[in-house]
DNA sequence: AATTATTTTTAGCCTTGTCTAAAAATAATT
DNA sequence: AATTATTTTTAGACAAGGCTAAAAATAATT
């Protein structure tokens, strides 16, 4: 694999595509692409032909992008190196979890394989970021995990913390109030039909969660 | 102190005005400046408007530039962060002293003064680089050594390898080899007229560094 | 099928930072 | 002082990345 050179606008350009293919199946629109990065269609346009032109993406016209395997390929070393940089400010620089996004956006475009190697090495080869997102190893290889949306669960149940969908502060802040952090154990104890809203402890405490928080909230069934 | 707007490219320029300025005295002139970055004498005027718009510098045509106050102050607080991760890179990653330049010449364009200061805790508030050159603190003042050129020193005195001027990787790796890192302990034995080399002896071990040498390693006397 | 609405692209312009070649200013020599 | 050499600036171009407004393509409605 040569030496590809690639801005930074490209690179977060790429990340963007690789996460709406996450969620939407089918080609990427422009329209999507512009608003996950904030800026105008026009815009997208241009950076799309761009990157059609480096053979990081198939994209046609009116119809829309997807990665090549070595868009893919970067976007997912991007990621890796996010997600890197922020177990590093939140477990070795002392950040709460609401506070290191923007550093990592910053931090990922860092060139140098060696230094995420040895990054990853620093850190003891993490498999999850501080918000439980996995972290692609060398390879490209992800981590899956058996996760469910609390929305998503039967009451009765114990279980533990292991990610968000939202990432906002003011969201992690609320968690944090909650004393629902990564790895925190919940009981679920009932689901209310008229707004889904779930009651569960926390320690000793008890609190309702509206359908909107049980929704950005992974949790994995506590099977003790 | 408000929040001033540089982009990476300034910041490199402040850098290397501020690296002229320490040795010449005197306005830094435009094709010392283009020599340093590495340009055209026609890119580092064009740059000269901009960072005296900016008021980052004193400029004046013809005769050069010097920076304003909030211009030092940037590029000291460039500096600092360069030298601080340096550190990191060198202690906590492994990297070997001659490894580190290029990752912290793109480190030290990361933003965010909260940043730096958690990084400046983390590796316990460093007062030299790992090149023995010294990190200003976050108030931007600078920690003075006595030091000197070994060259410039007379035979018979023992001494503490505690910086270089030379930071080429072919010189770094060469102390290296003769076990002349920094904290490494040297017996000035004698130097020779007729080319102004030094004989030493460091450890069990003696060798003869040329003048050149000399000129390039920083050395504090042993006062034991 | 024809019209309307939406999405996407094109066209033209701006800024940053770079370049080369030519012009202007300063410095050095005769 | 006049000429030559050097340094610096201007002029004009280019690429990346962004913008707005207008045109073109696609999708949705009547």
């Amino acid at each position: 694999m040569s030496t590809l050179l690639t801005t930074s606008a490209e690179e977060n350009y790429l990340k963007a595509i690789f996460k709406i293919a996450e969620k939407e199946h089918g080609p990427v629109l422009t329209n999507a692409l512009a608003a996950e990065m904030g800026t105008s269609a026009a815009s997208a346009t241009d950076m799309l032909k761009r990157l059609s032109d480096k053979q990081l993406v198939a994209y046609e016209k009116y119809r829309g992008v997807t990665l090549s395997e070595t868009g893919n390929h970067l976007a997912t070393v991007l990621i890796r190196k996010h997600r890197l940089w922020e177990v590093f400010l939140v477990d070795k620089l002392g950040f709460a979890w609401d506070e290191v996004h923007d550093f990592a956006e910053q931090l990922e475009h860092v060139q140098g394989d060696h230094l995420t190697e040895r990054l990853d090495e620093f850190l003891g080869h993490p498999r999850f970021d501080p918000h439980g997102d996995p972290i692609p190893d060398a390879q490209g290889r992800w981590t899956r995990r058996a996760q469910a949306r609390l929305a998503t669960l039967a009451p009765g149940q114990r279980c533990v913390v292991t990610g968000v969908d939202d990432h906002s502060s003011t969201f992690l802040q609320y968690l944090d109030e909650l004393g629902l952090g990564l790895g925190a154990e919940l009981d679920l104890l009932e689901r209310t039909l008229y707004d889904q809203s779930t009651k569960v402890r926390i320690g000793t405490r008890e609190a309702v969660l509206s359908e909107k928080v049980g929704q950005n909230l992974f949790v994995a069934l506590k099977t003790s």
